[in-house]
DNA sequence: ATTTCAATAAGGATTTTACCTATTTTTTTA
DNA sequence: TAAAAAAATAGGTAAAATCCTTATTGAAAT
């Protein structure tokens, strides 16, 4: 609750010099964030680490670069310092150049459109819980990105009853009462579906359990 | 077409001993049926089931039984056994009741005046298709459950628009804005397909949604 | 010209969902 | 067996969904 959290060293690498500088500028005015520097690419990033005395916590990645890219960066990266939280940044949501970048290793990824608050969140979250995506992005990519990072999500055996009970027309309490279980509980497994599957309210869950095959109709 | 069909096992849970002792006997001389067992209320059900080695196929359904009535029944086997189809049995057609079941999960229901020959035509329908209703019935539930008489129900154009918004994880509110209409005026499509389906909230919509394919997930 | 109907939208109340945080209980495991 | 982790429960609040009724408007029908 206090003031001295901890504070994260970030690079930003983006050959759009605007767009880092401006990045920068924001990102410093976060409590718990600081911007060690930014690089134009790959090389410039490597050679700009080594007269630093310290190593990033997080990178914001563009993907396009012209010299040394976001993936040979990735790559990189992950050979060198794979304790480097690694968000890649890119333009447009393309399916193909996102799975990729997660499968060098990122740990998520921004679209540049993101609104300025939710950055601030986005890199918290990425802090805590060691990864973060754009929620504005189809639950078939985000699928696809669960088993791209090996991530499969597992549902325990009551979630998997509460996701099945979710997609009728029981009433969560109603729920409860079928599982006797607390409204609280039910609650709890809510939020936590929630989280874990980046979805907004029911209609998210019945659409997920469907295209994961938990339910039938 | 030729003698051999899969035989499908049934329970009957019904407490009047006369009516289902009778019922055994007609629904054992349908050939592609057999009773395992009849049992008094819901658990003198579990009690028996644990004996037998075989997991019935489908289920007659009892609503007004004394001790575990329909409702719980039914909360036990959608927990417990999701994949049995549940066809509920209730001597009238009480609205509230029948719709409650199938929120519950039941396949459809029958009412237990309904013809001995029609009984093996339910039983067929109901393995064959996944669900079947007396057509003995109130005209609000057949609309309701009009999907048993193929008869699909005709969405204006804006109600498909909105159906098909309502399928995603956008609030009705946001409906309304990229609709271009009052919030107001959504909510009056809700409640028109709620009254028109017979449904109670919002997952139904998506459920139907899907069955009658006006939107792909 | 009046009736009928469909589309739109309002007020206003209640219930259900959703969110955040914290505490207790149970289970696991070190 | 004590400590840690996970599961269940709870309180409080905000937002969204649901329900019921009524009103306006313009087009279509008789």
């Amino acid at each position: 609750m206090s003031g001295n959290q901890k504070i994260y060293n970030l690079v930003i690498v983006d050959d759009h010099l605007l767009f880092a500088g401006s990045l920068e500028g924001l990102i410093n005015s976060f409590p718990n964030f600081k911007v060690l520097f930014h690089a134009k690419n790959g090389v410039d990033f490597q050679n700009k680490l080594k007269i630093q005395k310290h190593i990033p916590d997080v990178i914001l990645l563009d993907i396009n670069m012209p010299v040394m890219n976001g993936f040979e960066t990735m790559q990189y990266l992950t050979l060198n310092h794979p304790s480097i939280k690694v968000l890649a940044l890119s333009m447009d949501d393309d399916e193909k150049v996102i799975l990729k970048m997660l499968r060098f290793g990122a740990k998520g990824y921004l679209l540049k459109d993101i609104h300025p608050d939710n950055l601030k969140l986005a890199l918290e979250e990425v802090m805590l819980k060691g990864y973060f995506h754009s929620d504005k992005v189809s639950t078939t990519l985000l699928n696809a990105l669960n088993e791209a990072k090996g991530e499969k999500i597992k549902l325990k055996e009551n979630e998997l009853k509460f996701l099945q009970l979710a997609c009728t027309e029981m009433t969560y309490k109603e729920i409860a009462d079928v599982m006797s279980l607390s409204p609280k509980t039910i609650d709890g497994y809510r939020q936590e579906l929630f989280n874990r599957l980046n979805i907004k309210n029911r209609v998210g869950l019945v659409i997920y359990a469907l295209k994961n095959e938990f339910v039938k109709i």
